[in-house]
DNA sequence: TTTAATGCAAAAGATTTGCAACATG
DNA sequence: CATGTTGCAAATCTTTTGCATTAAA
């Protein structure tokens, strides 16, 4: 579930850029939180990206970590998925994709399709308020845990 | 969004049947918890839950509304939907439908299309486990967080 | 140097659990 | 009657906050 390094660094210049334009301060433990994000595919919540990114930064703490997704969430680079009884995990995939959840364990992953991605609403939709978003949401139970209950 | 007489008083008989074919005692305020989700169309959260049961049952903790709410959802009888950074909610409505969330304050409503509802998934998902529901999850903001932004 | 961001510790929220009393099948 | 379920209170787990210290611009 590893990035390819090139996208990874587009994506922390990305990050950068749109920190200085915010003027928001681009300090050490944001870069390696975000990059942390950013770097994985599997959605990780924000004690896995702490601990994580102790690895890198031993004085990090868990409050920054919070602090900074929100952030992070809040600039649009990264997405909050609530696969609900389950932390929250962070996404931090901008380009236009699905998902599919594991309802018994919370197993996350992307998938890709250009004809979901163009998906015509129905005009009630609108009336809800203003849209940002559209994606497809397949629940459903993982190899792993279809295995379990057996 | 109140939910017509006749539909409620199906869902909760199709609720009694799955109960008596699971050999799961019909308590009172599991009949209770049901039939506030039931009646809802405004996926309430578990406190929600609670405080409206308990204008009929003045009893009920709210470790049983817990309780009882996730035993529905193994059931399948309720979809919990996770709007991060907010309560879960819960879902009692089982036809195929579509939400729309508000990102801010977690604002959700259905919709229907039938456009959605028969969409085609890419193979690649299969192998990530086996599918049960597929729904399309519209982000935005809410009418009403939209004003407030201003 | 000015202001925002961090780390710490403590608080707040949400959800879960152990257990004795109780209700359902 | 036997067992599953409830309510209570306490515990746990996740996330947030206040504040003094530190680091970015």
């Amino acid at each position: 579930m590893k990035i390819n390094n090139k996208e990874i660094e587009e994506r922390v210049k990305h990050f950068e850029s749109v920190c200085r334009r915010e003027g928001i301060k681009l300090t050490h433990q944001r870069i390696e939180i975000f990059r942390e994000v950013a770097q994985t595919g599997d959605h990780p919540d924000a004690e896995q990206v702490f601990t994580r990114v102790k690895g890198r930064i031993p004085t990090v703490s868990l409050d920054t970590v919070y602090r900074t997704l929100w952030l992070l969430k809040d600039l649009g680079l990264v997405v909050p998925i609530g696969s609900s009884r389950e932390r929250t995990r962070f996404d931090a995939n901008l380009s236009t994709h699905h998902h599919f959840v594991c309802g018994s364990c919370g197993f996350t992953r992307d998938f890709y399709s250009s004809d979901l991605d163009n998906i015509q609403l129905p005009d009630a939709v609108t009336s809800f308020g203003q849209i940002e978003a559209t994606h497809v949401e397949v629940r459903g139970v993982c190899q792993k845990c279809a295995k379990k209950q057996k």
